[in-house]
DNA sequence: CTGAAAGCGCTTACAG
DNA sequence: CTGAAAGCGCTTACAG
């Protein structure tokens, strides 16, 4: 072994007795045929014994290849992504990739000019230098503008939850059936018998909630002397307990609250018992997602599950086709209506 | 630039008619003094125009170095966890580092026999070769037993909320001032009259969980008249409204229920309710972690405030500084008793 | 069955 | 101020 640092390929060699060529061989698996077994089992033993694990740049740099893909989603604050990257990190195991994420940059700087005294300077250079991140062979983007994706120009990508995209040649991409989940929310309060209908909006440029505001405006078009008020919101509790006050303060104020999000519907709980109003006695109110949050509620939130983690593993899916030079089809992944605790026919 | 592929510092040097080693010196930022402007100027103006991309792997290889690290954490589907991503990624991102996650195996590893048919198949070889994410220069490990870094035996690492390590020259740790929180707790409920407190404890087997109940336990017997009783559950809402409803059940019935998390304390909440116990009024509910949910409840939830991002931030500062050569002392992350409105005085 | 050699794309002495 | 060359540690034809 070399005087300094981690044992190489040839350090192997030499404590075996063969050729550096042969390690390669035997611990790449490609030995049976060329390589006798009694010389592979001592490669075996030489590598264990020395401790030796290949370098990863290197075999890179020979193959051209990282095996590694690039997840980007918007932050990992928000409980939505953790299993979308869950998903997306078991199906690319199971085919020897690994998985690195990615938040936007605004999600990796805090405020200015806080924390953590001393650490060493680093002034990265100047010039067109790549951030660590991008030793990659594709990119999975989830919830984002596709514009955003310019920067992967060559790099093979999959969109996820983001709408479809152009129909000629556009990047493959996974998405919830958004429009329908809202839809069966519709149905289901209207069912119910609600007429006047509130829609708590999150304020976020995302096809997704785009989407939903769409699809829940012809919904309640559709039902007979059905109407909708709409107040926009933050995706945060205060932000959104504000919101539905707002709808709630009105005078013909709304019998059912759809909300963009469960976190809304947090807020729009927290809006109803500051006006007293019972749900789901005096009011309906609906949630989106289905994250933990939803049965941690009191009373549990009726919502639409989205199946995040399946999210990840088709898209992951997805681009490892595309990887192998396969065009994958567009998915569309179904959203269901988990009626819970906190819908009910309106009261009076 | 070569018939394939990406364009190489071979191609820019062509176009810009000077040397490859001239472009590694523009680009690289170590030029002035070196190459003249006018040399300089010409070979941005060809990067740019071929859109140039230095290779990583090529990078790395050479330098021997990837600027990247490692963050282990149990999951990213706890809410706990995305925020010291951030806090870590921040820190990194000033220094020129990249962070790469990865969760326990058993995270990546769903249902066996589901999702997705077709993929390409491909067969990890056998040997000791690594996964894609160990190309790194460092690891953080965050909530794991000591045990378990045992792989990364050559490599820098610091343990975050892992507990002190030992004393000779052990691993950098980073961890929360949770026994301190535990008893800004007890003394908060001592304060209003509690006596009977009951334990909602998390069944895993951390650090942080162990550190909770040795100070929870400490500081009740400190109380007089103090007494403590246990019950063990998962971290989830039905374990541990389970596990609250067999301490509410008990003739001597506990005025006050200390949770090990807030997910456990919404468990609580549902336990007391089905009981027809109001809380604060009837039981306090006390959790730990302060996450989104804590807010989201009614009524508030009173907590242990734990800085996660700041742990991130802090771990991943030790680091940096290890990687140069220092050795960061260990640091603890104080907890703040963040009183809400699930906390009163015991009634009767 | 085994080994010598080329080459992936960089960075950095070194020579001029 | 600029370029030719070595070498990081692998994988993979190729020759024997």
């Amino acid at each position: 072994m070399s005087a300094v640092g981690r044992p190489t390929s040839k350090d192997v060699a030499q404590e075996a007795g063969v050729s550096q060529s042969t390690v390669s061989l035997v611990l790449g698996g490609k030995w049976t045929g060329r390589v006798s077994p009694a010389t592979a089992r001592s490669v075996r033993s030489a590598a264990e014994r020395l401790g030796y694990r290949p370098n990863l740049a290197a075999r890179n740099l020979r193959l051209g290849t990282t095996r590694t893909v690039l997840l980007m989603v918007p932050t990992l604050t928000a409980p939505f992504f953790g299993p979308v990257y869950t998903g997306a990190a078991r199906v690319a195991a199971r085919h020897g990739f690994g998985v690195v994420v990615a938040t936007w940059p605004d999600d990796a700087h805090g405020p200015a000019g806080e924390v953590c005294p001393g650490p060493p300077s680093y002034t990265p250079p100047d010039g067109p230098f790549a951030s660590p991140d991008e030793a990659i062979d594709g990119v999975l983007a989830s919830s984002m503008a596709v514009e955003a994706l310019a920067r992967f120009r060559e790099t093979p990508a999959v969109m996820l939850d983001s709408g479809p995209s152009a129909p000629d040649g556009g990047i493959p991409t996974v998405d919830f059936g958004v429009a329908e989940g809202m839809r069966a929310i519709a149905e289901h309060l209207a069912g119910l018998g609600h007429r006047r209908i509130g829609h708590v909006a999150a304020a976020v440029d995302q096809w997704t909630f785009r989407a939903r505001a769409r699809a829940l405006a012809a919904a309640v078009a559709a039902v007979p002397g059905g109407t909708l008020s709409r107040s926009m919101c933050a995706i945060d509790v205060t932000s959104a307990k504000n919101a539905a006050g707002r709808l709630l303060d009105r005078a013909d104020r709304p019998t059912a609250l759809v909300c963009d999000d469960d976190l809304i519907a947090a807020g729009a709980y927290k809006a109803a018992r500051a006006r007293g109003l019972d749900v789901p006695g005096d009011l309906s109110v609906t949630g989106f997602d289905d994250v933990l949050l939803a049965t941690a509620l009191e009373p549990e939130l009726t919502t639409v599950r989205l199946p995040a983690e399946e999210l990840g593993a088709q898209g992951m899916t997805a681009l490892l086709d595309l990887l192998s030079g396969r065009r994958p089809a567009p998915r569309v992944l179904p959203g269901e209506l988990v009626p819970r605790d906190s819908t009910a026919p309106p009261s009076g």
